[in-house]
DNA sequence: ATGATTTAATTCACATGTTAAGTAATAACC
DNA sequence: GGTTATTACTTAACATGTGAATTAAATCAT
């Protein structure tokens, strides 16, 4: 196995494998309240009346806008977020209802115990040193364009 | 937005947005020869006449065993690959067609530029702290359960 | 103001992610 | 050696990822 491909020194599984392992320390509780990670995170970002239309709420959660559009569909449905009205009509401008504001809190307090008890596990200032690193790497890519 | 939801900083997000970025510098070209890059993960297992089951593609792959089910059958299809004969009955053994092997190095040789300008961007000794960093990070959580 | 262009979001088609349930073959045990 | 449990994988059902095409509304140019 020398000349197989390095797979576990790999930037790219690198990263996956660590997504995965955070996403799964959220994933069961957010769960339990009816919601996927995708969802979750729409209703965190709108959380304390927030109003924001599809394109930012696009961009804060990276989730593509096909899969917003089907979300906010579902969220709607079971009356965790409504429309607001604007002047220009293209845009579809989103607000958590009564019932979503509710749900975050509930969510999110527990969300904060999980995080901070990841902060314990990894160390703080390491924790701090990643977020930092990782943010310069996209960065450096973004800049790139690196279409070459 | 001062007082949003401080989601930059977030971990979750930290790890999503980096990895959007790395395989955003390798869709295009993996795309162009015709694969997905899920699908390019699992010939990349088999590059060299290796031959491995579904379960430890899955692992090494980071695919989920009923998305890998579904990948194999369209490769298959493809004649990229092709199941090989066990005892255990119960396992599937693959490993890559002539076709396969030489798509692979046709991606491959790119594949490794790519790599080399993320190096180049964003530093050689970062890059594999930053590696090290992430194992270490998952790690942590596997060691914990955190099931809490 | 009319028509071309751009922008915001949706729809479509297909691939994968995710959990739970199902199937078939092996192993375990008495 | 036949029953039971375990293992390896597949199916099913639904949610999201992804790129291309589409629709509708605003903007621009004349």
């Amino acid at each position: 196995m020398a000349d197989a491909p390095r797979y576990d020194d790999s930037l790219t599984i690198a990263l996956l494998r660590a997504r995965e392992a955070v996403t799964a320390q959220f994933r069961d509780h957010v769960g339990e309240a009816g919601l996927t990670l995708q969802q979750w995170r729409v209703i965190r970002a709108l959380a304390g009346g927030m109003e924001l239309d599809t394109t930012t709420l696009a961009n804060r959660c990276v989730i593509l806008a096909p899969s917003l559009t089907r979300i906010i569909r579902h969220l709607a449905e079971s009356n965790l977020v409504l429309q607001v009205p604007t002047r220009d009509r293209r845009q579809r401008v989103i607000r958590l209802t009564e019932e979503g504001e509710a749900l975050f809190t509930r969510i999110w307090d527990i969300s904060q115990q999980k995080y901070a008890a990841i902060e314990t596990a990894f160390g703080r200032t390491e924790m701090r040193e990643l977020v930092v690193s990782l943010n310069r790497l996209r960065a450096c890519l973004e800049r790139e364009g690196a279409r070459g």
